[in-house]
DNA sequence: TCCGGTATCCTGTAAAAACAGGATTTTTGA
DNA sequence: TCAAAAATCCTGTTTTTACAGGATACCGGA
């Protein structure tokens, strides 16, 4: 790598700052900024520099990572954020992904891994840690039946606990028409009953 | 500190174990004894040598934290155990002191309270971080009911979309019975329905 | 030993969902 | 503009769930 490399981690988590540090203290392309163990100092230190690389843990605490990326990148978008976590969940990758990360890496991942993450992310590319991409590739798409836009109102009320009749009235239509729909859903995901629906689109990350 | 106390860390994730490392490599008075990354080797490692005190970690990949925690008091309950976790989750908390650990920390400890949680395991007495201690006493009010056995294994034949008589098929009791634990289930999650049910209960990661 | 929690089972009723098999109107995109 | 897709609405029947209000048996911990 040609010029320094300015990283800075946010993590409400005191062991996987030392960890993450640890495992990079060597590298002395690499430049350790800082850190910060929740979003508000993150902010305020980003108002005053900016690094290349930050790295962001998806839960911390109160705030979500989710926001706080989605906010970052609209105040600093030259800082690629690279995603952390020690769940292997899809649906956050999936939403930091969307709100602007270039990355994401299991907290588990080695010193090869990270170093990877960070090559690839500073080219502008995108990395996604093995396990992760496994996470995404498989479910996601593959078989997340097309919704039409009814369908979808009607099956978040389905999962807010209302009853067709409820539906009905919230949504000015008749509750046969509610069956219909629910119907269809059914049909569409392969679902037996409602609980098997709700199971699978969640899954699926529908709703 | 009177004699040196051997340390052992179980944990899957890399950046924890070099966090917790980092954290305490400046206490002489503390002895690494090594790590493991799975219950296995952990294992494998305690047959030749028994640290002071086993740092372990909840959820180890396959493995569950808690089972790991009995078997190694079984064998060798001379070796204090505190658990590790990022999750603040009550459940786990109290599975694994009712399996033998003496201590709980949380992830974002910080290395004062590290230090605070050895000196009390090692007299033989209970250490449990600030928020784990909270999230005891907390329990109810906003955190994930306390399922019986039996309640999550209907719970989750509910959420595969079988029908209480299938579901009592396979479990081999009445249908009636499973009626009563699906009414138990919705009271606990407040649910109104079965679609509330579920939704709650993935959110909650239950199932 | 006794108590509380768990698990089991029951009867009965009302409500809701699931299933079958339609039809009509509205929207929309090629 | 015209067909396809979407959204709307029926009438039925059957199955399942939700809810009420019980009872009994077992087991592990104080």
């Amino acid at each position: 790598m040609a010029a320094t490399i300015k990283l800075f981690i946010v993590d409400d988590h005191h062991m996987v700052i030392e960890g993450i540090y640890s495992l990079l203290q060597q590298e002395t392309q690499l430049e350790w900024m800082g850190h910060a163990t929740n979003a508000d100092s993150c902010l305020a230190f980003l108002r005053v520099r900016q690094p290349d690389i930050l790295f962001m843990d998806i839960s911390l605490g109160e705030t979500s990572g989710i926001d706080l990326c989605k906010t970052v990148k609209e105040l600093y978008p030259a800082v690629f954020i690279i995603g952390l976590s020690t769940f292997n969940q899809q649906s956050f990758i999936k939403k930091m992904m969307e709100h602007g990360a270039s990355g994401y890496v299991l907290k588990n991942a080695t010193r090869q891994e990270l170093l990877q993450a960070i090559e690839t992310v500073r080219l502008g590319q995108t990395y996604l840690s093995l396990e992760a991409a496994q996470s995404i590739s498989n479910q996601q798409s593959e078989g997340v039946p097309l919704l039409t836009r009814r369908e979808k109102e009607v099956l978040e009320q389905i999962a807010e606990g209302l009853t067709n009749q409820e539906i009905a009235e919230k949504l000015f239509i008749s509750s046969t028409t509610v069956d219909t729909h629910r119907k269809n859903l059914l049909a569409k995901f392969k679902a037996r009953n409602v609980a098997a629906l709700i199971m699978i689109a969640t899954r699926m990350q529908v709703i």
